[in-house]
RNA sequence: GCGCCCGUAGCUCAGUUGGAUAGAGCGCAUGCCUCCGGAGCAUGAGGCCACAGGUUCGAAUCCUGUCGGGCGUACCA
């Protein structure tokens, strides 16, 4: 990486010895080209300031390089090409260097440490304990954690948070609907409302109640005994949990929204915005002067009924974030709540806070088909897949890899029968079969009298498939950190892929060629060889690890 | 009506923040192992990057408009 830097310095350089200065601050743009003819990195200077000093690019560009002072060590090639780029080849030694590097840090390569230990919380799922989690819950929930990943995986100190309501109106309609199938275990003839949780679910939860009360509640209403609502948000919530546990995720925090009325934050909140005249009465409701925070309406924060609306325990939620020191909170939400987050950052500018430190993400939905048919989903009308159903039907590791495959701002289609008729032809079984076939080589090695361990000498290793491979895992710190960094998990699984493509096509060389195999008997070349794939395996390891899917050893 | 997201191969999706000849997987066609995992490798067919303008050396990418789909636009969360 310092190799880059060289590089960046040495064409400023050559832009001072030309007397060129870009005023407007610019960083030189030196990135991998999409095509191994063009070098390894190639930098687009000439072309962007050919017009600034009204000259030719490629004629600029020959003038660039002629007053380059680079190491052939580093850089063994430079040349002008196309319109007026300036191509870069790296010398092998350089790749070299990186593989020795590469199997020194171990597990620990491709992480970094530019997140400087920052305080960051991740909010995600945060579904109220209404049902059991569906395929919708679960993008989140594996964006969420993987998104947590990789920001330790980047020295952030991060904090997973679950946030949860167990007091609204939603959960009183939950108890009701358990308490109406109660009754009709026990032989009563209600009619079940429609509105109601239609799901199968709630039976089983008033199954259970019966054989612990017996018929002992009959008379009770909903607002009377707490059992029902109770008993099925502990169900559910142990429930939703076991869920999360089965694809390895885990909260440090449950945050419920009850604890903000009873240390009175949210009191504090309504206090503080009418004092400073960004809160006001109007038809019996307090409202948020958003219009003075350049939102196009203003929004009731306190209905007539005196009850809050989501605003604002929303906005004393967020405050109370920054209270307690995250410097970086990362908010994950459907795109149902498109329209509510402005509001709560205008909420947190009215208190005078720093609201860049929220970064909000939106995922687009799932849309669910099986076939052709397509299905909507609802909680409420038990319309839906879930989680479990799916990780039944083909696995954590391929749930997991289904929605990180994909970038979260695209529409998410989700074909049931295809999921379960190709789930091994799913690419992540590509990768781990990669993976799998390197621990099956090295245990080969060791079965011929190798040691894996034995660092040979890296200079022998000069095929192009040998030097692709070794280009690919060089990248991977880079492709760990912009992911990191744009927040997008989806270009982990791209990685990978290539990575596998690039290993596979290293170790199929030796089918075709003899001289080309990792195990032979010639022990220079083998213990080379054996150094790219044990190099291999940590990348395919670390990189799976971050998408929290496993890298077995073998299949 | 207004706001956000999306429109790229038959299907599902990438496209390194504006770069060189637009990619992958699946599906389709054709090849490749007596020995390191065939859950693999190689080759091929398949594209008006929704459409029309604009910005510049250069646009799938940025701007404007149109069409189509999703989600919002609550004193529901």
């Amino acid at each position: 990486m310092d190799v880059k830097d060289k590089i960046i310095k040495a064409i400023q350089h050559a832009l001072d010895s030309l007397q060129i200065f870009s005023d407007d601050f610019m960083p030189i743009d030196l990135s991998p080209p999409k095509q191994k003819e063009h070098g390894d990195l190639a930098t687009n200077i000439a072309m962007i300031l050919a017009s600034k000093v009204k000259k030719n690019p490629r004629q600029l560009a020959q003038e660039l390089i002629t007053r380059f002072d680079l190491d052939p060590g580093i850089v063994s090639h430079v040349e002008v090409a196309g319109a007026g780029f300036i191509n870069f080849t790296l010398n092998h030694q350089v790749l070299y260097h990186g593989l020795l590097g590469i199997i020194e840090s171990r597990e620990k390569y491709g992480h970094a440490d530019w997140g400087n230990q920052k305080k960051t919380q991740v909010e995600f799922v945060s579904a109220n304990p209404t049902g059991p989690l569906t395929i919708g819950h679960g993008r989140q929930a594996v964006l969420g954690d993987t998104i947590a990943r990789l920001l330790k995986a980047t020295g952030h100190n991060v904090t997973r948070e679950y946030y949860f309501n167990d007091a609204g109106r939603q959960m009183r309609v939950l108890g009701d609907s358990v308490r109406y199938r109660y009754l009709q275990l026990l032989g009563k003839s209600v009619e079940f409302p429609d509105d109601y949780y239609q799901g199968e679910y709630i039976r089983d939860i008033a199954r259970h109640i019966v054989k612990e009360k017996g018929n002992s509640l009959q008379d009770q209403g909903v607002d009377e005994t707490p059992c029902f609502r109770d008993t099925a948000e502990s169900i559910i919530f142990q429930d939703i949990n076991t869920t999360l546990k089965r694809m390895d995720i885990h909260f440090d925090v449950y945050y419920n929204e009850k604890s903000l009325y009873e240390t009175e934050k949210i009191d504090r909140v309504i206090q503080e915005l009418r004092e400073k005249g960004l809160a006001y009465d109007l038809d019996g409701a307090v409202w948020l002067k958003a219009t003075a925070l350049d939102l196009d309406q203003d929004r009731v924060i306190v209905k007539s009924t005196g009850e809050p609306t989501y605003r604002l325990p929303d906005i004393a939620y967020h405050k109370d974030k920054i209270d307690r020191g995250f410097e970086l909170i990362i908010d994950i939400f459907g795109a149902d709540h498109i329209a509510t987050y402005p509001d709560v950052l205008a909420g947190l500018k009215a208190l005078g806070y720093d609201h860049s430190k929220v970064k909000v993400l939106i995922h687009q939905f799932v849309t669910l088909t099986e076939g052709k048919e397509k299905i909507k989903m609802s909680t409420r009308k038990a319309n839906f897949v879930t989680l479990d159903e799916l990780m039944d039907e083909v696995g954590v590791d391929v749930t997991r890899y289904f929605f990180l495959n994909r970038s979260m701002s695209s529409h998410l289609n989700f074909d049931l029968t295809l999921a379960k008729t190709q789930s091994d032809e799913n690419p992540v079984y590509y990768v781990q079969y990669a993976h799998a076939r390197i621990s099956s080589i090295l245990q080969h090695a060791r079965d011929r009298g190798y040691d894996p361990d034995i660092q040979g000498d890296t200079a022998l290793l000069k095929t192009n498939e040998e030097i692709d491979l070794i280009k690919i895992l060089l990248d991977f710190p880079r492709v760990v950190s912009d992911a990191a960094n744009q927040y997008e998990p989806h270009r982990i699984p791209a990685y990978l892929e290539n990575l596998a493509t690039s290993y596979h096509r290293f170790q199929h060389a030796g089918k075709m060629d003899d001289s080309l195999r990792v195990v032979s008997e010639n022990k220079e070349t083998t213990h080379a060889r054996l150094m790219l794939c044990k190099a291999t395996k940590i990348v395919l390891a670390n990189g799976l690890e971050l998408l929290g899917i496993s890298h077995p050893e073998k299949m």
